[in-house]
DNA sequence: ATTATCTATAGATCTATAGATAATGC
DNA sequence: ATTATCTATAGATCTATAGATAATGC
């Protein structure tokens, strides 16, 4: 385990703590005594405690941005694409260092201090809209509203985190896949190539570094 | 509109603060300014903040657990009471009075005020599984794992308010039945059936009275 | 000199209680 | 008498700043 200093440590804090009782559920008094510093010495390392949550959540996003452009690069079917960016997403989420379960779903991000975000995490969703529109203009995905499946990946990888906050022993391994399973059998025109599609892209999963 | 004199509408606008900014973002103040009381005048209704939620969420696990002794009534195949069960309580949540919004997905009810509604959330998700199993028992649905079905489920229903509190012009009355042909379609044995599994359930569904 | 902590505390909240006040209903 | 509000405020937070202190590195 590397030494990931002060800062480190108290992100690591601060995200399970958000995840636990929310963002205004958690004090910087409760953080710092998590660290097993004073409270007072989070501000030398974050200017304020907003800061702490946005440092968080633009990890998340830069990964996010990072395996849609993998996804897009890949020369595969846009089934195997769609399977193949939902489940490492899933997982991206899953074994993050910093545990990211609360911040969407928190209300938080409705705040003005956040609107940087907001933006970033809509740019996110119109990737979901986008491989989904190509999927279904190439006949591999019923004709389905995008805007909704786009709202069902999300509920789905908000639950796998919620989920995995309350059971750390909750055999969390299967579920990027199941999730990616599950949405590619609910559009696929032709379910009965899910077994095909699942193969290229769990292949495609297996060569990806988990981070 | 009927009058829901001043307990009503502490009611209201706590649900709609609390949707906003989450439980710990809304101070009694704000709710009573929203209401057009002084902020003490919230505890002659209620003992404490926090009875405020809980006799929100106690109203939605009631209608709940009424919606499932419902659905085991119905005599019909699995597959279309698991559709009915899912369109009535999506349904359900985004037509209530007192919005549901941002309640189950805040971190609030890790906290011990609220072991009752954790244990009946508890129950509610037990009934979900219990729906799930009779299905594939019978063949209708495939071996799927029920857990992750409960999971899937719970997801889809939190986005749903969520984006119900995005934007409340979004065509929310389509949502319901989406939902449940999502589900359905991705745990039916055979996808084939589902136009035959929504026309029923969809019939069952117009003759329930939207409350 | 720089880095990273500490103690002390300002000033702004927050929930909840005490007790006064006014209106309604017997 | 009961119901529903109000003003005033206690007492417990909360975030953030000021300024002291100690250790490390030139």
């Amino acid at each position: 385990m590397a030494d990931i200093g002060t800062k480190g440590q108290i992100l690591l804090h601060a995200a399970r703590l958000f995840g636990q009782r929310g963002y205004h559920g958690t004090s910087t008094r409760d953080i710092a005594e998590s660290v097993g510093i004073r409270q007072p010495s989070l501000f030398y390392h974050f200017g304020s405690k907003h800061l702490i949550l946005s440092e968080l959540i633009d990890a998340d996003l830069a990964q996010d941005a990072e395996r849609f452009d993998e996804a897009m690069a890949l020369d595969v079917g846009h089934a195997e694409r769609f399977h193949f960016f939902l489940a490492v997403t899933s997982r991206d989420y899953l074994t993050l260092p910093y545990d990211a379960r609360g911040y969407y779903g928190d209300a938080v991000f409705s705040e003005p201090e956040f609107a940087p975000q907001r933006q970033a995490i809509e740019q996110q969703h119109a990737n979901i809209r986008h491989l989904v529109e190509r999927g279904i203009e190439a006949h591999e995905f019923q004709a389905i509203d995008v805007d909704f499946v786009q709202g069902a990946v999300n509920g789905l990888q908000f639950e796998g985190m919620r989920k995995r906050e309350i059971n750390r022993d909750a055999p969390v391994s299967k579920w990027p896949l199941q999730v990616a399973d599950f949405i590619l059998r609910a559009i696929l025109v032709d379910p009965s190539t899910l077994a095909d599609v699942r193969r290229t892209a769990a292949e495609l999963l297996g060569e990806q570094s988990e981070r």
